[in-house]
DNA sequence: CACCGGTGAGAACGATCGTTCTCACTCTGC
DNA sequence: GCAGAGTGAGAACGATCGTTCTCACCGGTG
């Protein structure tokens, strides 16, 4: 089991350290070690730490929101129940050991200033993510000014969560999103 | 108006560099630089960046928390009202140039896994705010929970303003406050 | 066998960082 | 006038980083 391919030992290494410990924090060694390659062959697979960084952040994202979307169409059908399935699966994610918040605002606040890659790559994740919560709203008939509130709630109680370490922001979240959609006509 | 205490101009330099450009991408020169100073004087004031960091992050916890109270306090006296007019606040904040989300999330991010000053500052910051929030609700007749409520959609705007550059997020979370009060029972 | 492209292991390089030191100079008190 | 404490300006130091280079070694091909 330790026979996977070179690139996706390197990336598994740098997930884990680059999310763990932030991006700056972590030398190019560091990863090489953890992937047990040699310095040849990182450099090889990603030719500088910035390439590195972008691959992290490309495949966090698509990871993410794939497991996002897979736990809620596992939910019973009810769209509005859908929309509430997301919140706990954040809720799920908070628990985690090693949960640090979002990978992309942090590197955003550390890189944000230096790196477009970084901010293309945190803009394109929170978007893609807006974009599916406004598709469950659409599908739960609830207006569009809806799912941009529940995307604040969501936002929110990922930043809680990771400042105060307390993944119960998650069911907060969940009960306010729970009265916007009460609040709001059904189809 | 050169004249100012040194430790006030260190401070102005290290919050301009930390916040616009990260705190790990900001050596000790840099800040000397900006604050018109001498390495031994810069030193002298603030023993360690490590310490020049937590004095940094706890001015500005100070200053924003005195700016958004004063602004609030300012607004007529409708409790439920001030409570909308922590979002117009917050618009404003995130319509200033330079505006980079918070400042202890993005530190957070950066040091958290390795300065735990920097971890007790950014939970003191936002359990201030949340308390803050907590005690307009407490005014305004609102349930505990709709204050966490109202925190999070705060949360949730100031990261989505800082990712997509865009202030209207304010807005939206103000809407998405006012329904919540809304569907809430009054005192 | 001799050759050669590629590898592993890690040293080396140049830059940058946080921090301290040097040294000439300037005040102050006697 | 002068010793001595403190300052400005910046060089120096040791560590660390991203990246590249060295070199002994290995496998396959003529």
């Amino acid at each position: 089991m330790e026979q996977e391919d070179p690139r996706t030992r390197i990336l598994d290494a740098a997930e884990e350290l680059f999310y763990g410990q932030g991006i700056q924090a972590v030398g190019m060694d560091a990863v090489r070690a953890a992937s047990g390659m040699t310095m040849r062959r990182v450099y090889q697979h990603f030719p500088s730490k910035g390439e590195l960084v972008e691959a992290y952040l490309l495949r966090r994202d698509g990871r993410w929101r794939a497991s996002l979307a897979e736990y809620v169409s596992r939910t019973g059908g009810d769209p509005r129940e859908q929309l509430l399935a997301v919140y706990d699966w954040l809720g799920r994610w908070f628990a985690e050991p090693g949960f640090r918040g979002c990978a992309f605002v942090n590197s955003l606040g550390e890189l944000g200033a230096v790196s477009p890659a970084v901010v293309a790559a945190a803009r394109h994740h929170k978007a893609e993510f807006g974009s599916y919560l406004a598709g469950l709203a659409q599908a739960a008939g609830a207006p569009s000014a809806t799912a941009v509130h529940l995307t604040l709630l969501a936002e929110g109680s990922i930043t809680s969560a990771a400042v105060h370490g307390d993944p119960t922001a998650a069911a907060d979240a969940r009960e306010a999103a729970r009265l916007l959609l009460a609040a709001t006509p059904g189809r």
